[in-house]
DNA sequence: CAGTTAATGGGTCTACAGTTCCGTTAAGTG
DNA sequence: CACTTAACGGAACTGTAGACCCATTAACTG
């Protein structure tokens, strides 16, 4: 079995234990950036991280597992919301948040070679689901305080217009591959906002 | 260096090396869909192709070669476009036309492969901006003739238009990984349409 | 503050992906 | 329809990712 990850729920979660955890997923995640998803060799993983070889293969076992782990503790830092009182407001700065994360060098390589794991393994594929649920609960918010506000029809799922900020700009980092700059961020946004306004995200249809 | 890929240009590029080419890019299809991006093995393809190993790492040499060769391959058999006389109903079945492309088993796991090995690899990913240039460019028309009929802003970049059907679609196949269900295809089309009317696709801004 | 054992780590072994060598086949040429 | 050589294929070789063994370390327990 892939390990649970979480330091909850393992035998002996203390001191060493989350020590070698987090030295080796902080190695994993500089790997990743330099080398790539197909070249991620768990003994340089292990080395880099100044832990056994061993240890990371019987703990993890195998690259996809590694990112999947690695997605668990990604989702465990959560990105603040903003709160202006305006949806476009909240939907720009969502979509400029999401674009300088994903034009970052080093971000931006991350997330490619994470979804190129999830791609490759459903169990690290249900991280990355996970990792998104959360990620779109905690900006549905802003959807919902428009809902209340008027600016939104009643039946409008909220999640999906997050999801309709982001899409635009994940097509561009892993299909068309163009630039990420911010005008296609605030195009996202109010492509989004459009949409929603004329009830295209309506739950009942 | 990585093989041409397609016949022409090379010294020889006749019948043999053609039959070649075709039945390992088949046996590359094959084993994409059934193991995934990161168990693909060469020497199984070479097999499964009825191949010789050694012609394989010889004109290929590596996993993400290989599947920008498919790439180069998959460009080639272009989609035929609709052409309703109405924009919605062209990008409706252009979403459908989309989504049951990723929502078929088969094809749905070879496009989460292919584009995993885009994000290993530079050239690969080159490919697969070409292969989505073209799918685009394709489509694209669709909108020109909605400006003509007025339907649409003077400014409108129809390219934006047609990535902006698709995106929502490849992001709940990659990202979110929600089911890609008809209504999800609808939704992208009239989102993209709703979007476009509103000018947030205008060149200029 | 011992005693217990989960968890780690060094060292060794092995299967197999990827390379090399060289003989064979067949595509292009005149 | 021979002749040249690009391209292929079988077999033997090799480097290394990943498995295994067992001694050591340090968390939890009472």
């Amino acid at each position: 079995m892939t390990s649970k990850g979480a330091e909850v729920g393992t035998v002996r979660p203390g001191g060493r234990t989350a020590r070698v955890r987090a030295a080796v997923l902080r190695a994993t995640e500089d790997a990743l950036v330099e080398q790539g998803f197909d070249g991620l060799d768990l003994g340089a993983v292990a080395q880099r991280a100044g832990v056994g070889k061993t240890t990371v293969y019987r703990r993890w076992g195998s690259a996809t597992a590694l990112v999947a782990d690695l997605l668990v503790d990604m989702a465990e830092q959560s990105l603040p919301r903003a709160d202006t009182g305006s949806l476009t407001e909240d939907l720009l700065a969502n979509a400029r948040l999401v674009r300088r994360t994903l034009a970052d060098p080093r971000q931006g390589t991350l997330f490619r070679a994470v979804i190129a794991a999830a791609s490759c393994d459903e169990r690290t594929a249900e991280a990355l689901r996970r990792f998104y649920q959360v990620r779109v609960r905690e900006w549905a918010v802003c959807v919902e305080q428009a809902i209340q506000r008027g600016e939104l029809p009643e039946d409008t799922d909220p999640d999906e217009v997050v999801r309709a900020v982001s899409a635009p700009l994940y097509y561009r980092l892993l299909a068309s591959q163009q630039p990420l700059d911010e005008a296609s961020a605030d195009r996202a946004a109010h492509a989004a906002v459009a949409a929603a306004k004329a009830g295209v995200y309506a739950r009942t249809r």
